[in-house]
RNA sequence: GCCUCUGUAGCUCAGUCGGUAGAGCAGCGGACUGAAAAUCCGCGUGUCGUUGGUUCGAUUCCGACCGGAGGCA
């Protein structure tokens, strides 16, 4: 804790990465990706990673660390991010997080303690197979009978999380909602100065959204999909879960047109995009610098500079 | 020109033997603690083409008109 550090958050296409690489120059800053895609390598044009003209001489951090035949985490990320900034702290410099993705900036800040076991164990795929034979019902019960709360609070249909739940348990004997009690008694590890940035008519940020994707395809999209898909990284692996990738992969695989991938992507992103708003918008610690049409970043930077001073920073 | 079919939510369509209507998708809202660009939950937003007629009452039946599709000439 008292650590300070400025955060950059908001929906895709919001602006964050510019946003970022101004307030690092203006702090001297390095930048830290808070982005489940941008850590895979070769995925850059479908992420919107940052190119190095893009980033200006700004360092980044967290990008291109993992292959996409890897099965990323939150848990990973944070282990890995934490000693960039405290790197970044102690050369003296500001860590400026930037990126879309929930979960993984919540979990840093908090500095989030997770179960000490390996989830490649057999357990997961076990639970998966269990889903599959006993059917979810079943497995929900088992979890109303280990963990009632739990149960009351993950919705029946939600596999994923009864697996989850069931997996914390089995392999720690801890069921996940005293897991989840212990990891909000401890403090945070950072404090963040955290900026959201969106769009005050969510019309705009679809056109900007549409705009993006129109670019991408331009840039060759297709053509990094192909050569993943070539290499061998399989349609199934998390970082083919990305949006643009899946898309325009099996688009590729079934011989759909091309346009109607690129409508889907466009649709996915802005799915995407509402769901990162509803995330973001319950943080009451968030600034909000709200675009009216485009973006105009002298006004966001000077905004931005006028709450990290009350906020004692910069 | 004549005949047939058709017009219902933003889109694709169901339905009402006459009592003002409902699905999927889209959209909107929400949840989220080791896959999170993932996963899950909730919400119907409507001159039932227009206009007359019959009727206590018409989106529904009848006529005319308008738009769309097809057929015959």
């Amino acid at each position: 804790m008292d650590k300070p550090l400025v955060a950059v958050c908001g929906p895709t296409a919001s602006g964050k990465t510019k946003m970022g690489i101004l307030l690092a120059k203006h702090l001297d800053g390095e930048v830290v990706s808070v982005d489940s895609m941008q850590v895979y390598r070769g995925m850059d044009i479908g992420t919107a990673k940052p190119t190095m003209e893009e980033r200006e001489g700004i360092v980044h951090h967290m990008l291109d660390v993992a292959d996409p035949g890897e099965n990323y985490s939150v848990a990973r990320y944070v282990e890995e991010a934490t000693a960039c900034i405290e790197d970044i702290l102690q050369r003296g410099k500001v860590p400026i997080l930037v990126g879309g993705t929930g979960l993984y900036l919540e979990a840093l800040l908090r500095g989030q303690p997770f179960a000490d076991y390996k989830p490649q164990g057999g357990l997961r795929d076990a639970l998966r197979e269990e889903a599959k034979t006993l059917g979810l019902p079943a497995l929900w019960q088992r979890l109303a009978q280990i963990d009632p709360q739990a149960a009351g609070r993950i919705h029946p249909n939600d596999e994923k999380r009864i697996l989850r739940a069931l997996e914390v348990f089995g392999e720690t004997g801890e069921t996940i909602t005293r897991h989840n009690e212990k990891t909000r008694e401890t403090p945070p590890r950072f404090a963040a100065a955290i900026l959201g940035l969106s769009f005050q008519d969510r019309d705009h940020l679809k056109a900007r959204i549409d705009l993006r994707v129109d670019e991408m395809m331009a840039q060759g999209l297709l053509e990094e999909v192909k050569g993943l898909l070539n290499r061998g990284i399989s349609p199934n692996c998390t970082a083919m879960q990305a949006i643009g990738y899946k898309e325009l992969a099996s688009c590729v695989q079934s011989g759909a047109p091309l346009s109607q991938g690129v409508q889907e992507v466009k649709l996915r992103s802005r799915q995407y995009a509402k769901r990162q708003l509803s995330w973001f918008r319950r943080d009451p610690r968030i600034h909000w610098l709200l675009w009216e049409k485009t973006p105009n970043f002298s006004n966001a930077l000077q905004d931005s500079i006028s709450f990290l001073h009350d906020k004692g920073l910069g």
